[in-house]
DNA sequence: TCCTAAATAGGATAGATTCCTATCAGCGTG
DNA sequence: CACGCTGATAGGAATCTATCCTATTTAGGA
């Protein structure tokens, strides 16, 4: 199991306790204890592997607070998603070189195109992790309706 | 709906027929409705938005073959999926700017920096879609384990 | 037209995520 | 430092997504 740094993760706590005091949130032993466990993995881990690997120190611990905290968390700007958020797995067939802008709010996905983004270079560390397949650059942002319906953060 | 023009259509069509006949896949009634609907539409649909327009003209469709044949178009390489493939959503407490190996096997994914990729530039017609908040750079392959377990394809 | 392997329908099942509500606890106040 | 209010939690039910199972159907070659 891979794990950050010490001095890092202390640092991205207290991180999280200025924003939670900021946003008036309570910093209950749940939280601080499920934000340790995203902080402190490089395995970008799913709410489903915080809960199994807290549940030997907190028995009572529900899935309900693990979800509810790491949207929490999102929603605060420490956390974000791998991928479109809370949605079902989504196709393409566009079998042209291409890339994506993607709404964080309602996971709306367009195609746009790019001579130059297509022929990136990536560090050769990259290929350390295994084959490199295929590139693509995701643009996230809040849609064009979503900004509508509720202007600003 | 917004929808692809009729002549790529028809050309995606003819693609999916000679690759179906290539690999000695059955066309059936259903396979080409549902390649038809998610080649026809810029929306990358779910599995599930792709049954519920197809079932006014097939009344009997199953979602078993949607995702049946949705899976096997992604196997001819007709169709890729948006972010890691069947998952669950992954979170990522990383402040720093990143981009990521995604395995498309097992999903595993990990970090990588390069201040080059930091700064792309992205055509202004992106921002027609909306606000931009982040940018970033997603590397699709097949990791070191998976690649030992069924080294090739 | 006939046959066979492959594909489908439909319901059961598994897994992920959210909802509901009674109980609990952080933290500001006195 | 005890008290009380309000937001947070636990636990189970409900929902949604995706896959599995099997009897029946059908594409496409002979």
């Amino acid at each position: 199991m891979l794990k950050v740094d010490g001095h890092e993760l202390e640092r991205r706590l207290e991180l999280f306790r200025e924003a939670a005091r900021a946003a008036g949130i309570k910093l209950t032993h749940q939280r601080l204890e499920i934000f340790r466990e995203v902080a402190g993995s490089l395995e970008h881990p799913s709410a489903e592997s915080v809960h199994r690997a807290l549940s030997a120190s907190m028995p009572t611990l529900s899935h309900d607070t693990v979800y509810r905290t790491l949207w929490m968390l999102t929603d605060l700007g420490l956390v974000s998603t791998l991928g479109p958020k809370r949605e079902s797995v989504r196709f393409d067939a566009n079998p042209e070189p291409h890339h994506h802008f993607v709404c964080l709010r309602c996971g709306l996905a367009r195609d746009f195109v790019s001579t130059e983004l297509n022929e990136l270079r990536i560090p050769d560390s990259v290929s350390d992790f295994g084959s490199i397949q295929a590139t693509q650059v995701e643009v996230h942002g809040i849609c064009n309706d979503c900004q509508a319906q509720q202007p600003a953060d």
